[in-house]
DNA sequence: GTCCTAGACTCAGAAACATGTTA
DNA sequence: CTAACATGTTTCTGAGTCTAGGA
């Protein structure tokens, strides 16, 4: 699979703003593929924020320690530290003049000193926990939880006039006023009533039904909204000073809790704040918008440390965890049950970790496998497509859809509990336009139409006929015909792909290769996507002269395309729309 | 078996935050 | 020089996928 060049292609299925946020491990090199550093300097070049052209622009923010300490650890810290601005730049000259560096032992705060205590864990030389476990020894300090809440006093209107909440109330109350009138929830007319209407309920549960608020339209929740505007203006216009004991207040709870010991390395945790209570934010319809998010106590986390580990102390007076586990199957710290969905929630370790490391290399193989059977692949369900079995036909023509439309497998969906989304399996005969600019005769395109994973609209026309669809060993007439005959005498509202669930796709995907699930197409197609558009940049004549920010400019082009690929969109705020605007 | 669902983990956009740039 | 703005980065947490294990 080297000789095919996509091994080097590592991680880009996450384009975009993910890149950055992964830049950490893109230095680690993967041991299945050791000669896969080809390309990386193209690709770590893009990367690199700090654009000043200098003779080496392959700087990263952090650097792999083993391999990178010599040359830059003088001015690896660099951009981190508060140096006064004429000795950065008396530095950086003296950089371009003077290739010569001492190995200087730089003084390093905390959390540098963290930093490359965590870096200095080449996890893939490790040595593997045994089979079935993921470690042996895991020790961290529990969950973070919320200062309690601290009443503000400020009353809203009912009707016109203030009304007095006790505490708990008051807390309801300033969970909707603090929404943004004209954000994505509030903001919307199809969103705006669900999340009303479900916020209203449960805050009338907590005032209970004797209460003068009745009536959500003669509430007026201005008075809190102003307070809270007057809140975070004062915030913001902090002395450095302060916000500097700001910092360090976050810093402390950082070490307190940020780190875990795994297998004798620290490691740094995710997600260690609890999440505080609040109105549920659903993203699009979600039927529970609104609903008040309840406070979670200590008693409602489980936490998962090794048996012979400190049992981290209950930071909350009065109170004690719900559970301890010794489980070293999982990656779980900590997890507890959200009251929306009663759904599990996990306190995990970050994305720079090894156990995240390890499950992204793996899933990057699997992809590189994938991409030494795709021929085989796509041949086995050109076969499929004509089958007899409508349950096979339905089989092919979905592979087909996920290979070459990149949509995600799509499960069935409780749309009273969840927004409805769809996906492949569960599209459905509306999300289908036929022939959509009425062009007759045998046109062969379908619009497709619907909202995907978090309510994005995936609205795109495929022209079957197409040759980018027919040509070498395309198949795309063939789908055309089979979409017709599924959708044939069905109604709106019914699946497309009725005699076919995800699990049927991927016990099917498995037979063909191991360990292949549906959506190893996606990560597949896109490091593809974008390997190939980098090829192309790299094989322009024009290449080896091209600016450090020119390269970065091609490689955000090459990753841009790996975006629409995969529908991945940002809605754009409203206040860059208006400058868009402004600018013409 | 085979269905079903709880559980575990990845993926992803919004919002908050930090830093650089410009008027 | 400052404030406002732009842009990049990190945090937060909701929304998917997939699997294992029990009825």
């Amino acid at each position: 699979m080297g000789s095919d060049g996509f091994s080097d292609s590592s991680e880009e299925d996450v384009p975009l703003a993910k890149l950055k946020r992964k830049s950490n491990s893109k230095a680690r090199p993967d041991p299945a593929h050791s000669s896969s550093s080809k390309k990386a300097s193209s690709t770590t070049a893009s990367r690199n924020s700090t654009l000043n052209g200098s003779a080496n622009p392959k700087k990263r923010p952090r650097v792999k320690y083993e391999e990178d300490e010599h040359e830059h650890d003088s001015d690896l810290e660099q951009p981190r530290r508060p140096v006064p601005k004429k000795k950065k730049v008396k530095q950086e000259k003296g950089k371009s003049n003077n290739k010569i560096k001492k190995p200087v032992m730089k003084e390093m705060d905390k959390a540098e000193r963290m930093s490359h205590a965590m870096q200095s864990f080449l996890w893939w030389n490790a040595e593997e926990p045994k089979a079935g476990a993921q470690w042996h020894t895991m020790e961290h300090a529990g969950v973070a939880f919320p200062e309690a809440y601290d009443p503000h006093g400020v009353k809203m209107l009912y009707d016109g006039q203030p009304v007095t909440l006790s505490p708990v109330e008051e807390e309801a109350a300033t969970f909707f006023a603090a929404m943004d009138p004209e954000g994505m929830h509030l903001g919307n007319q199809k969103t705006a009533p669900i999340f009303i209407k479900n916020f209203f309920a449960d805050f009338r549960q907590i005032l209970g039904k004797q209460h003068v608020i009745r009536d959500f339209k003669k509430c007026d929740w201005e008075p809190i909204r102003r307070h809270l505007n007057e809140q975070k203006i004062i915030k913001k216009a902090i002395s450095d000073k302060e916000r500097k004991v700001n910092k360090e207040t976050r810093n402390e709870a950082m070490f307190q809790f940020g780190y875990a010991l795994v297998d004798g390395h620290i490691e740094k945790v995710g997600n260690y704040n609890m999440e505080p209570p609040g109105a549920f934010r659903g993203r699009g319809e979600h039927p529970k918008a609104g609903k008040l998010k309840h406070r979670v106590d200590p008693e409602q986390v489980f936490l998962n440390v090794s048996e012979c580990a400190r049992v981290p102390p209950c930071t909350v007076p009065g109170h004690a965890w719900g559970e301890l586990r010794h489980d070293p199957q999982v990656q779980w710290l900590g997890q507890w049950k959200e009251n929306i969905n009663n759904q599990v929630k996990y306190m995990q370790l970050a994305a720079q970790s090894s156990f995240k490391g390890k499950s992204d290399r793996s899933k990057y193989n699997k992809a590189a496998l994938l991409c030494g059977n795709i021929d085989k692949i796509r041949d086995s369900y050109k076969k499929k497509l004509k089958a007899k079995s409508l349950e096979a036909r339905q089989l092919a023509t979905a592979m087909w859809v996920i290979d070459k439309l990149a949509l995600r497998v799509g499960g069935e969906k409780d749309t009273e509990e969840e927004a409805d989304t769809v996906g492949c399996c569960s599209l459905r005969v509306e999300h289908l336009n036929f022939d959509p600019n009425d062009e007759g005769g045998d046109c062969k395109e379908i619009e497709l139409e619907f909202l995907g994973k978090d309510s994005m609209l995936f609205k795109q026309t495929i022209d079957f006929g197409a040759t980018m669809y027919t040509e070498n060993n395309g198949m795309g007439e063939q789908v055309y015909e089979n979409f017709k005959a599924f959708c044939k005498k069905k109604k709106s509202h019914e699946e497309v792909f009725n005699s076919l669930t995800p699990s049927m796709l991927n016990t099917h995907l498995k037979e063909i290769m191991d360990g292949l699930t549906a959506k190893v197409f996606r990560t597949y197609n896109a490091s593809k996507t974008l390997q190939d558009e980098l090829m192309k940049t790299e094989a322009i004549k024009s290449f080896h002269s091209l600016t450090p920010a020119e390269k970065v400019a091609e490689y955000n082009n090459a990753n841009r395309d790996v975006a629409i690929l995969c529908n991945h969109q940002k809605t754009v705020s409203k206040a860059q729309t208006t400058q868009l605007e402004t600018i013409g």
